[in-house]
DNA sequence: ATTTTAACTTTACAGTTGTAGAATATAGTT
DNA sequence: AACTATATTCTACAACTGTAAAGTTAAAAT
């Protein structure tokens, strides 16, 4: 079967997915770049660079469009958040709640947001 | 003021932190050696290489015992925690309460645990 | 005192990431 | 057709990471 490599994708290249992922796909290189612009200036091959990669690892798709290109992202923003979600609970806190309920509650996460949280939690069991 | 990094660490060097706070500091390195071992066998220099990178980032102070060394956590297993979940919480989530509780419910984790971080979470409130 | 050995330090090397200049291709202009 | 923007791809390079062999040091054994 295809590879699985299910790794958490370098500060770079998620801030880039981030955006593709506010958009409507597929997305103008034009938007990537005035939308990054606003978070990081980056230098516009930079940019390129990283969208490169991306698609080098099948998190994008990379199509012409006449002159520029446009990107279409190949996973999905709730399956990324998923998949880290996991391996952020066993690596950095052992599959142990209270180590999680704890390290929030310390995190600086606002009390309101919290409570949400929980509180979508509970709901989520429906 | 002095650096605050804040960086998230790279897998091999959390699992070496992991197995220092789960012992009594300060950590004989046969100690550090026999559990990681029964976890990720590595070569005996590569365990060293990684605890040299973590105490040139100040996460762990090593002191020379006679013939071999031990280790001491720097930094509390709580703090980097907290630190890193609210990293997560921004990066990944973009400080959204419903895209994290989404992912939690979606990542595989138990029920039990979801609801038990639920309750914690709640319980934290008071 | 010499050899062996246990333990640490140096060096190494490929792959990844951040960042971007140089080169190339292409479309629009004059 | 020649020139000039414009957009993409190549090339580059240093820092970081995973991994470990080679080298050095100091203690233990003979």
């Amino acid at each position: 079967m295809a590879e699985k490599k299910n790794r958490a994708l370098p500060d770079g290249e998620l801030e880039v997915m981030q955006v593709l992922w506010d958009c409507e796909a597929p997305v103008p290189r034009a938007e990537v770049e005035a939308r990054m612009a606003a978070i990081r200036p980056l230098a516009q091959t930079t940019l390129l660079t990283l969208l490169t990669r991306l698609s080098e690892k099948g998190f994008v798709k990379i199509e012409k469009q006449g002159r520029s290109s446009v990107y279409t992202p190949l996973v999905a923003r709730a399956d990324y958040q998923a998949e880290q979600s996991r391996r952020i609970w066993d690596r950095i806190f052992g599959g142990s709640p209270s180590a999680f309920a704890s390290a929030l509650t310390a995190s600086g996460i606002s009390r309101e947001d919290l409570d949400e949280l929980s509180r979508l939690l509970e709901e989520g069991k429906l």
